[in-house]
DNA sequence: TTTTGGATTTTAAATCATGAAAAGCCAAAA
DNA sequence: TTTTGGCTTTTCATGATTTAAAATCCAAAA
């Protein structure tokens, strides 16, 4: 995944959207029009289109460009599950070694360097990013200071008292404007999720629906900051979840509490949805979670959800 | 200030000390404390300390370390206030001409290496801090986004309504907890503005204090996502009021407001606190602003206040 | 006209060497 | 003991160079 990583990012989402059936069997595939949708360069998506052309997933006719198979190899689509599961980046380890106290406090690019033996840039590069998502900083001379913000049980209350500040609020914005699409989508997804998938989606999915759900309803307060806001701490909240067990009991809960507020918006009822979303939140802050930990046995911490 | 840049920035803030009385004239500085408690090696601090022996700040006893003199050069006061004035750093420089939209919306970082003859690392670091701040995206590809964000007059309006809906809430949090010497001593920072320092301080000292004066209230919160929620956007704010006139009448009326504000809380009484906090963070939004744009003739956009 | 396909140019990531800055160590003085 | 002062080691920023990746250009085909 280092190598022409771009490419293969949009080959990815390319074989995605056939395989959901958001593009047509047989059609044809512009590469500019690919290109200007992600803005980027034709080059890149040309060899995107190269790859899946080996995959079988599409087919090359000369000085016509790329045209999507009649049908789909099995192969292509396990690969595209797979990519889905090993989504432990470098990014991960290194949060999941600080949570389990695999990590000093105070460290040194060098030392990271050593033990796990990454580049100096890449270990810029995700220290950089730590602390964007703060839960690290740098000292004034050399050296890195983790903080412990993201990894305290209280941490998580926190979060969840925040969200019931932001969330319910950004409903009742004079610029909150109702979206139907944006609507249909969040219901068919949670729907989806309550029918069938539960039981076998990937627990990262399932937990990546709940934070969509949220951001997407926040997004039409029309006022970004509430966006930015919610997005911060959802990526913090990511941070802890992952590697946690999914209870999927509770995650059912969820969903039908997310269908009821949208039956609130659709009825065009911010006030009661905004209500709603507040006890929806607190309700996730004081029941038992969807979220068993595995990397911190020790402590009794009652986890997050959606 | 390219050069030993820790080092002065250790002895500015012990000039500061000196000179504030925090630090009594005389007394012995121990190089060791001073280390630790900016959590760096005693190598800076001892060329700040030299530094300062220089400027007749410090006295050196061989063998027994640096002394604060008996009286301090009017000198060393000159040269620290003038360290306060010369903050137009490159970020802001940058800012400044994305706001002035004398930038394109997508550029290349070579692009601003020449348009600016900075070094690659340089221009790297300022990006990652715009994307920090939220005004600046990497594209997919090469290239980087400037977000409109900051930039609009309605993000104006969209701070101020952000800032009404977790301000106020913060008061009200379970773990929210008076602090009374955090209380006094933001009266005091109030009173002293409204006394004296108004018509003389630099612009961007009275608007700092604004600014502390929330981000210490919201400390109060004892959770810590509030607090992070509100430098955040308050940095933004910065960004655009960089620039900007300071209307003082206008921030006469703020510290009274902030007074009021402390005076409930003082007396335990957090509801009332936190309902005046709402009102003034409405009236802030809706009334003339203590700030008038230079950077923007063109629009009548009515600017921002702590 | 639009789109592809190939070639060229530009961009920026990776690597490496160098030197300044910070950290760490230890003996001597208070 | 604690602190200083001198010294050594480590860390990391910087700049030059190389190289892979992406953007751009242009002619040919549909």
């Amino acid at each position: 995944m280092r190598a022409n990583a771009l490419a293969s990012k949009i080959s990815n989402r390319l074989l995605q959207d056939i395989v959901a059936g958001n593009v047509a069997l047989g059609s044809h595939i512009s590469a500019q029009q690919l290109a200007d949708r992600y803005g980027v360069s034709r080059t890149p998506i040309r060899e995107a289109l190269e790859a899946l052309e080996v995959q079988s997933v599409l087919i090359r006719r000369p000085n016509r460009g790329y045209f999507v198979a009649d049908e789909i190899p099995a192969s292509a689509q396990a690969a595209l599950a797979q990519e889905g599961e090993s989504e432990a980046d470098d990014y991960q380890v290194l949060a999941a070694d600080w949570l389990r106290n695999e990590l000093p406090e105070e460290v040194t690019e060098q030392f990271l360097r050593q033990k796990y033996n990454w580049t100096k840039a890449h270990v810029g590069e995700l220290l950089v990013r730590a602390t964007r998502e703060g839960w690290a900083e740098r000292k004034e001379g050399y050296g890195w200071r983790f903080l412990p913000v993201a990894k305290t049980p209280e941490a998580f209350d926190e979060i969840y008292r925040f969200r019931m500040a932001i969330e319910p609020a950004a409903m009742l914005e004079p610029s909150f404007e109702l979206n139907h699409k944006v609507l249909e989508e969040q219901r068919r997804i949670q729907e989806n999720m309550l029918e069938m998938e539960i039981s076998k989606a990937p627990g990262e999915t399932l937990l990546s629906n709940g934070a969509l759900f949220h951001e997407e309803l926040i997004k039409l307060s029309g006022n970004p900051f509430f966006l930015m806001a919610l997005q911060r701490v959802n990526r913090m909240r990511r941070l802890m979840e992952y590697r946690a067990e999914v209870n999927r009991d509770r995650l059912i809960e969820q969903c039908t509490e997310h269908l009821e507020i949208l039956s609130l918006l659709e009825r065009g009822n911010t006030v009661d949805a905004s209500f709603r979303m507040r006890q929806h939140l607190s309700g996730a802050l004081k029941r038992k979670s969807p979220l068993a930990w595995t990397w911190a046995a020790d402590s009794h911490l009652t986890a997050a959800e959606d």
